[in-house]
DNA sequence: ACAGAATGGGACAACAGTGTCCTATTATTA
DNA sequence: TAATAATAGGACACTGTTGTCCCATTCTGT
């Protein structure tokens, strides 16, 4: 990190860009530098000049998803109070994030058979900033609150999946935005069963 | 439908193509035809041969993965038996179908904003195949053993999801596949607590 | 008002993927 | 074996995207 301060403009238009990006991607993940830069309202000449090729726009991307993610989970303060109130202010935070973290699933570069070094490394962060999560489960294992027959990576998977398909039931107009966090903690806590029903 | 009886070897190398698509695009989903060709032992000009162009093999595609589905729905027999036997017996077809159905998630022309015609004919026949499903989830709630809290949308939605992220946990070694079935279901189900814990 | 920074808007070559077409070979079937 | 079907392999033009470059214009801070 060599840069000096960036001057007002410079960082406002590198927001705009990134922010553009995600909106585009997330849309259509196939979508063109053109398209970016039209959603940024920008010159695609003035993209290339903040990010030299598309890879570089990808992973300034994903960095700043890294930080948010971190954030999330660092706000989170998952080692404190029950493992479930821990769980609904991750989930929360998650939700909150939305296309930030989403537009992830739709990269193809994040999803290829054989990754990029960068992409690599991106994967080995995010899952070290999973610790914290890691760890949470593993009380709630030890704690007696989640199922013992589900294995900690199951149930972050899933965690991370539901929260997903929330927020995509939203943006469909399939779920109000209001119920969705219940709606998602409901699901992944007690599944779909009826409360009472027979097991 | 006007194609008499195809030859032995035409519908052998079509089911090639078909197959090594599915594979190819399921891995890659911008994956060119040269790479589905390739992957089916076949030259592009025999791909091009039966596949016009790249939305026509897609559309193949989708019709096969559209009587499979069908195929499962009716195979399940969704108003026999408790719902949560049907729900069993329905999750066990999907996963048995594996990539087959789960291709389609990748595929860009199925996630674009503004879908193709026959893209649009498609959803619609698959939404109209899922009736049976939704009559099963309505027969559950009057039962009182789905939560009335869901909808129907909503459980179907994230049913659908589950399968596919127990399947995709299987493809990446993070979940055996023998204990899959059981994890989705339980997950499903009862979520992630234990049974005994304190809602 | 002035100098430097930042941008718009294009031109350009390079490239990958696509779809079409043709010819030589190989399989298949009668 | 002869006739027909199917394929391999390549050439080809066309398209959309990409990354680079350059110049004129606009914006910004002093």
């Amino acid at each position: 990190m060599t840069d000096t301060v960036e001057s007002g403009s410079r960082s406002r238009t590198r927001r705009a860009i990134l922010d553009a990006a995600v909106v585009v991607f997330s849309q259509r993940r196939t979508a063109s530098l053109g398209d970016v830069a039209a959603e940024a309202g920008v010159a695609r000449s003035t993209l290339h000049r903040y990010f030299a090729d598309r890879a570089e726009l990808v992973h300034a991307l994903a960095a700043d998803v890294l930080v948010a993610v971190e954030k999330t989970i660092d706000d989170s303060a998952l080692d404190q109070g029950t493992p479930r109130e821990a769980l609904h202010r991750l989930a929360a935070g998650y939700f909150e994030l939305g296309p930030r973290i989403f537009f992830l699933y739709n990269e193809p570069s994040f999803n290829a058979p054989e990754p990029d070094e960068r992409v690599k490394g991106f994967f080995q962060k995010l899952e070290a900033s999973g610790k914290p999560i890691e760890a949470l489960i593993e009380r709630g294992h030890r704690e007696g609150v989640f199922a013992t027959s589900l294995s900690a990576d199951w149930i972050i998977r899933m965690f991370w999946w539901m929260v997903y398909i929330g927020w995509e039931a939203v943006d469909e107009g399939a779920l109000p935005r209001l119920s969705a966090p219940a709606t998602i903690l409901q699901t992944i806590e007690h599944g779909i069963l009826a409360p009472g029903s027979s097991s």
